[in-house]
DNA sequence: TGTACATCAGTGAACGCGCGTTCACTGATGTAC
DNA sequence: TGTACATCAGTGAACGCGCGTTCACTGATGTAC
């Protein structure tokens, strides 16, 4: 608990290398939902996958909740960097609203997998910790400086709502877009929607 | 497989009284979800409620799967209809979809874990009946003719194709909303956000 | 530099629980004569 | 109406599998003197 300052600067042996693990873990945990969903995601595998026995998955992450909550973190840091680019791409309000949308579009479309997993994981304590929920909300920063250029008179609430809405709907026609079960319709198509039900979203808003 | 023509009229006392046992389990099975959610249905707990044995089970049912697959097709009957009534409240194209909109919403509030139950069972054979297939797809006919009226001059396609976008909006709407872990927002205010993205959507589509 | 000791990462067998499904058996129901 | 027999719904113990987590033990690493 307490910090011990001559040593703060020099990580030990130890440390690197339980960072080391740590990161090995990570990656292997990715590359198997990559490979086959989340739910496919098994202590044994990870432990064989980066060379320890059973046991030691427990000195690297306290239980499978932890793993995945951790995994979650970093699949949201990535989106959070992609709809950061997106929205870097414009500059007016509505056209920087679709390219957000259409970022949360691409990365969901191109990391499908881990995209999915941070719905589709259950974990045994539902209750989040307060470090992923403010991941999650810290998402939609991104929306604000459009938002308020779009409805610059309406109050913060209002405009959060609006945010949220419009979030909820790309996310949406993404989800039902890239469920395989139902007919598949053509990416550059989809897109195309989200493109214009942002578009005419922001039309209204701003009328 | 072959029919016996004279006995099928009047049903044996047998065949009626798996029908009964049918619908208890059904029922049981809906209870069981209304309280504790899809993931908490278990074959002992369900043949317990209807009082007969766990082997028992499998005399009405093929599996838990295809236990599933009926519940849904249950609750998908019920969401039909309930589109059909509401899609009944309104005549005008643009009307009519907020109409259907809201009643997906209301359905969904008012149903909500069998509803949730439709996107979170998970089956042991992942490839649906056509019957459930069928069903899915059969709940946009109610789309069919305000989007005529809408996009007149439009393809087919086109028109299915902004409908499932349209819906898929609303249906992420609807799911962010009825989640709990984020920010509740009242229900008369999510209303009125699925409302005005229809209407918003409909007034550029026919511009 | 060397020795004794403490620490703690790492091991993997075993625990414990959950749960869908099967199957040999029973007893009631219905049919044939 | 009565008897022998076949059928099959219903039973519940047992099977089988999966899988997260624990824990007594080991051996390597590091520290104190």
């Amino acid at each position: 608990m307490t910090d011990t300052p001559d040593t703060a600067a020099k990580p030990s042996a130890t440390t690197r290398r339980r960072e080391a693990q740590f990161e090995a873990l990570m990656q292997a945990a990715e590359a198997r939902i990559v490979a086959d969903g989340v739910a496919a995601l098994k202590a044994r595998d990870l432990a064989g996958d980066i060379g320890i026995a059973l046991g030691g998955l427990y000195n690297i992450v306290a239980d499978m909740d932890d793993l995945m909550l951790r995994l979650a973190q970093r699949t949201m840091g990535r989106l959070d960097a992609a709809l950061e680019a997106g929205a870097a791409t414009a500059d007016e309000p509505a056209a920087q609203l679709q390219a957000i949308a259409l970022a949360y579009y691409d990365f969901a479309r191109q990391n499908l997998q881990l995209w999915r997993a941070l719905f589709e994981m259950r974990l045994k304590n539902p209750d989040l910790p307060e470090w992923n929920v403010a991941a999650q909300l810290g998402l939609f920063r991104h929306m604000n400086t459009p938002m308020s250029g779009l409805m610059p008179d309406k109050s913060e609430m209002e405009r959060t709502l609006v945010a949220r809405t419009l979030f909820a709907a790309v996310h949406g026609i993404v989800v039902i877009g890239l469920e395989e079960r139902l007919i598949a319709v053509p990416p550059q198509a989809l897109a195309a929607q989200i493109r214009w039900l942002v578009r005419a979203a922001c039309k209204d808003v701003s009328a």
